[in-house]
DNA sequence: CCCTTGACCTGAAGTTACTCCATGTCGGTA
DNA sequence: TACCGACATGGAGTAACTTCAGGTCAAGGG
């Protein structure tokens, strides 16, 4: 797969994808012999994760963390957990965020129709 | 009240807000005798509400654009509920955002699980 | 066979939204 | 009066992209 499907099936933004390999977000990415990047299945679906991962907030340097212990194969895998599930609380906290805005949002939209119905 | 509880209060850091007055996000804060900042209430519920929106990942850019239309008084009420309801729809997309990553982490998760059942 | 086009490459500079730092002032206390 | 803590400013630093200038390569049309 070249880069411009990858692009469009993950999310994230071609130059985002070499910038993230560039920076060791992602295991190795394969060339052809045009020099040209060539994805497999496991490079895509690491893709669509860390592109999850990115768009509820984690921090690269935590991606890169995450990277690294997926390198080190299976032996990590509880690291990797661990790290998941750290995210799956900050999820918790980004749903607090999200219900607190809303409700002042209803509120801040509630006072402006009170004052643009006393204008009738 | 002073920059310090004013931070305490909304969540933003001292550096933020006078940032966020120097890029004029926010109305102009009165000065004491002594060129100190003296928020009032109304500075506060503002930055309270910069910082929600902020946190829902608002950019400065539109935040600058509604602290104009808040300084046009009452007659751009319209333009900031506008806003503001834009702003809720963005809120539903960042919620379908964490769902879907929960879901990817769950099916993670589970998969760590099963290869860590394998081992035993 | 040559030329153009389009998808890709690289390294470097630019942007956004802070965050940190050095240095300086003011009001109050020992 | 000397110092302390909370505040001030301007400017440099950082994170995570994004844009740009300039170059390569394979394929198709004239």
């Amino acid at each position: 797969m070249r880069i411009a499907e990858v692009s469009a099936k993950c999310g994230l933004s071609i130059d985002t994808i070499r910038y993230y390999e560039k920076s060791g977000l992602c295991p190795e990415v394969q060339r052809g012999t045009d020099g040209k990047r060539r994805f497999s299945i496991e490079n895509l679906d690491w893709l669509i994760l860390l592109s999850s991962l990115r768009e509820t907030g984690m921090p690269t340097r935590k991606m890169k963390q995450f990277s690294e212990l997926y390198r080190q194969g299976n032996t990590a895998i509880p690291a990797r957990k661990a790290m998941l599930e750290e995210h799956e609380a900050h999820l918790e906290l980004q749903e607090l965020r999200l219900v607190k805005c809303k409700a002042l949002l209803a509120f801040k939209l509630a006072k402006y129709d009170e004052i643009l119905g006393e204008k009738l």
